[in-house]
DNA sequence: CTCGAAGTAGGTCAGCCGTCCCACTTCGTC
DNA sequence: GACGAAGTGGGACGGCTGACCTACTTCGAG
């Protein structure tokens, strides 16, 4: 079969991932994920210089799909009144959506783990690891904003530092359900993340409601779509 | 050098955290590891009968050890006065404590991470990845439990779910300070945890002191041991 | 002193790793 | 249809891995 390199770099990522999800990083050779792949040891070579630019395109690739999906989980939130308790249902249904998505896949939320680890220890020459890092966080203060806005709320506290205490909660709850697989204690840990998140914000005097004007009764909770 | 098969056992168990902190899991082979201890590679399998084995009780001595360290960081609280500003303040001074252990040797908690993945991908052929996290609540059970004690107060809510909430924000600061490496934000996270933590927790009526009586006023703050 | 057990030394084994290489085929272009 | 470039095939390379094996030394008990 002739394919362009570009293409074969692709498939070749996307085979990586698959494998890294079922073996882990160490699992990931040249010659697995060629197999994965379905391809020859050599058009490996021909593709890419060596495993580690492989693995530094994986690292970058994870990170975008992850923070798209992370946005995903966050972003389609119905806007509600401007209490602190709907707040804390905005955040907490975004919460759930994340867990949801940790449960379903645990070896997908391992293997990024694995990743972040392998790029924190120079495995992506660059600083890959904090580019993982910043891409999270720019997710969870665009997050963080929408919300507030949905709820016509604003935050009491620099939005940096709630998306960043937002991001420690998110890290915690992955390496811990992993650990302990209680899915209900970790709806319940992030029953209490989300309360103390919404604390930190106050009702907004500018914008009682968000930019297009909805109607501020109508549409309510409908956040219990039975999780798991 | 005649050397006990118990003692060459720790030795080599010793020699292979040394290793692992220093070069990652997958760095520590058998021909690294009795490197680090000195030895021939003949003796390694003389008192192990495989990696695994090995692997197995180096697992099981870092959690331990983990295990009473954070204990030391959360223990030495002093006792404070029954208000939730003293609360915040015991939980805040133990978190410092623990970010102080993190930022002194971040190659150690980056190890014990990647143990954790290590034994959940089944290396610790029984869930010993259950074993370090369960070690985990106990310490942070107990630790909750002191704190309250220290000052008058008790828990609103299950201690089991205050501990694990704490396990989550350990877990979540670890990581991303592992990330971006930005103690100062590390420390601004773990003020609103810390907040959130002592929210759960009510003035006791029953116990308004802890078991022996403190003279309520003259011992204050002095948790700014000026941290980084 | 003797003798078996405990521990050591050094070499060897098959297997997998990343990388490389050269002969081959297929393609686009003139 | 010729020809150089792009891509493929299969094998080979040295190096490192975990595991093993046999000869040797040292120890403690009798």
């Amino acid at each position: 079969m002739r394919i362009p390199v570009t293409e074969r770099r692709r498939a070749l990522v996307a085979a990586a991932i698959r494998v890294i999800v079922r073996d882990g990083v160490a699992g990931a050779t040249t010659r697995a994920v060629v197999a994965e792949a379905g391809m020859k040891l050599a058009s490996f070579h021909y593709a890419f210089d060596s495993r580690d630019e492989l693995m530094g395109e994986v690292v970058a690739a994870v990170t975008e799909q992850e923070g798209t999906e992370a946005e995903a989980a966050f972003l389609p939130v119905a806007a509600l009144g401007d209490d602190e308790a709907s707040m804390v249902q905005v955040v907490l249904a975004g919460l759930d959506r994340y867990i949801d998505l940790l449960v379903a896949d645990p070896s997908r939320e391992q293997a990024l783990l694995e990743l972040s680890l392998y790029a924190l220890r120079g495995g992506g020459a660059d600083g890959s690891a904090r580019l993982q890092h910043d891409a999270y966080l720019r997710v969870a203060r665009r997050a963080l904003k929408n919300g507030a806005a949905a709820t016509g709320r604003r935050w009491t506290t620099p939005v940096e530092q709630a998306a960043r205490l937002l991001v420690v909660i998110l890290d915690g709850l992955t390496t811990t359900w992993l650990a302990d697989r209680d899915t209900a204690s970790a709806r319940q840990s992030a029953r209490f993340a989300a309360i103390a998140l919404a604390r930190l914000t106050e009702s907004d005097p500018a914008t009682p409601a968000a930019d297009q004007p909805i109607p501020p009764s109508s549409r309510t909770a409908r956040t219990e779509e039975q999780p798991a």
